[in-house]
DNA sequence: CGCTGCTGATGATACGCATAATCACATGAG
DNA sequence: CTCATGTGATTATGCGTATCATCAGCAGCG
């Protein structure tokens, strides 16, 4: 079924049915309402959409948000992270009525997913969500060359054009800090991953600035995951009171490995999670953490993607975006006044 | 970049790009090694790829998998059925090459989607798989009369021109029947579900079977979800040692309703699952059931879409494919022998 | 030399849509 | 009556690609 046959039907020309459609009533393309009746009601019995190839192709745009993982997104061990952030891509998609492209073709054969190998199948969608824990900078440049519609989900603060969507890790983990030093603790202990993400720079960030506004004690250590016992003995000789553990599977550790030694949790040590596993085991302990939200990440990009698209970034568009994260205040950080 | 630029800086016509670019080797198309190698080098430098839309209007494919889920997909309550299947969607389209059109865009204001007001979005993918339990049975018809390729996942006997990839009850449920004679119960019950659905239609017809096989006392009871405690009265009247449960949540109830009255499961009942559902609770029961090969499903359901897609569809082609079940023996189903 | 057959490449066209340019016609003013 | 004006529709064109038909050139052969 095209514009041809319906333009028969309808007794008009292919143009007329194209102008109907566009549903525009300028000065220099007129329809008498009769004849955009008879085209309507020949488009309303024939379910009529437009061949998205041919709009795409004429220049129209089509309604379709890309979505490129940096890896596999629905496997059990990816879900944890992704399946939040899609379920926020894909209702902010249904609200604007978009569908989704996802690029799960781009595998090369031993490293990552690489975005720009696609070439232009990358064209298809009017833009693009970026997810994936590890971005490369390059190809975020040359998608900003390119003039192509992205957003990054994540905090990109690398190249200053890239537009993303991120939690604000920095807020979160300063008033974690605060919430401990309100309840009397005064040395405190960072556990930062041996990443440089932006994500780790960011909740660090967060801590330095909060202990130093508060006068307290802080140190700063980096260990790799699966260190627990390292990490116990380190926060032991600096005599911290509370660990700020970056990795929440490695704070769940601490957690285990501190009850192993027959001290308690938070009674002998406190210990606070900056971020959260989805896969928590519901018999574990509560602990004092941040929870990004991440679907609302998801939701947020595509709607800043949205925005972007519809040509609105007209330098008033913030584009990049923090979002706050919730603290959950769980049972593992001691109330020591 | 066009193909016509690549003419320009090879200093041949489009057409010859074209030429290069598909492959051919054909008597009517014929280029010199030279002007090939020529135009080779320019794309090679370029890393020129054809406008998938442009493609699309001239009548090739792209490599595209569209994907249709009757309900949101990724949300926590409908992920524990579309995760595994979507899963095995996404790795079989990374075999591939393909990439997946989801089409979130189709939610109408109240009903559920529909996959046919979308019109010819659909035809931005070169086929699609369709996933979710419930599918109009009419659109399913219109699919097939627009000889649109498409792939049904679950059981789809309704109209016989329908592909599908199924799993396989019948001969589970069979196989669990087997079981339960072999371990001396011979008073059977099955609690079905009050839906008329093909998978129910294919696990009732697997029990039917193998009770009469076996010769044994059977009895089909249809009870909506939450009637545990009803269902145990009619097991009790009908003097049944083991109950084939269809929906897994309810066989979990079961027991606990059972266990709640004093009595242990399976020393004074025995239990079987017709399904699984993906948050089980880890503490609760190791229910004896069996397990539809949901990411299976997925990945073949891809697959048998490329082969309709590629137009292997000569008779030869088995569009209806059952995929085994697998048997988890669990520790409800007792042995009375 | 004229014809055929072959090779290597190009021109033309169609795909379905959006849109600028154009045209037929009626109406009113001069 | 003629010309400007406005209205309602059509024709023409371009988007980028695939492919068929065509063409120029050349060699072989009678």
């Amino acid at each position: 079924m095209t514009q041809r046959r319906i333009a028969e039907l309808a007794g008009v020309s292919q143009a007329a049915v194209s102008l109907v459609l566009s549903g525009r009533t300028d000065t220099t393309t007129r329809l008498s309402d009769a004849t955009r009746q008879r085209v309507l009601d020949v488009l309303h019995e024939t379910n009529y959409e437009a061949d998205p190839a041919a709009r795409s192709l004429a220049g129209k745009s089509n309604n379709i948000v890309g979505v490129f993982t940096y890896e596999s997104a629905f496997p059990a061990e990816a879900s944890d992270f992704y399946a939040p952030l899609l379920t926020g891509v894909e209702s902010a998609a249904e609200e604007l009525g978009a569908d989704l492209l996802m690029f799960t073709s781009s595998r090369t054969h031993d490293g990552p997913r690489r975005l720009l190998r696609e070439g232009s199948r990358l064209r298809l969608a009017d833009g693009c969500v970026l997810l994936g824990r590890h971005m490369d900078a390059g190809e975020l440049a040359r998608l900003v060359e390119l003039e192509y519609p992205f957003v990054a989900v994540g905090r990109r603060d690398g190249d200053a054009r890239v537009p993303y969507v991120g939690a604000d890790y920095a807020s979160a983990v300063g008033e974690l800090v605060d919430l401990a030093v309100a309840r009397g603790h005064t040395k405190l202990t960072y556990a930062a991953l041996p990443f440089d993400a932006e994500s780790t720079r960011d909740r660090l960030a967060g801590f330095v600035a909060a202990t130093r506004k508060h006068g307290v004690s802080s140190r700063v250590v980096t260990r790799s995951s699966g260190e627990a016992e390292k990490l116990a003995r380190d926060v032991d000789v600096h005599g911290s009171t509370v660990v700020f553990v970056e990795d929440p599977v490695e704070a769940d550790r601490l957690v285990a490995h501190i009850e192993s030694e027959g001290r308690a949790v938070p009674r002998d040590l406190s210990v606070v999670a900056l971020g959260e596993h989805a896969r928590r085991d519901e018999a574990a302990r509560d602990v004092t953490r941040l929870v990004a939200p991440r679907t609302a990440l998801g939701a947020e990009a595509v709607r800043l993607l949205a925005r972007i698209m519809s040509g609105e970034v007209d330098e008033s568009i913030e584009t990049r975006v923090l979002l706050p994260c919730s603290i959950v205040e769980g049972s593992t950080l001691a109330d020591r006044r």
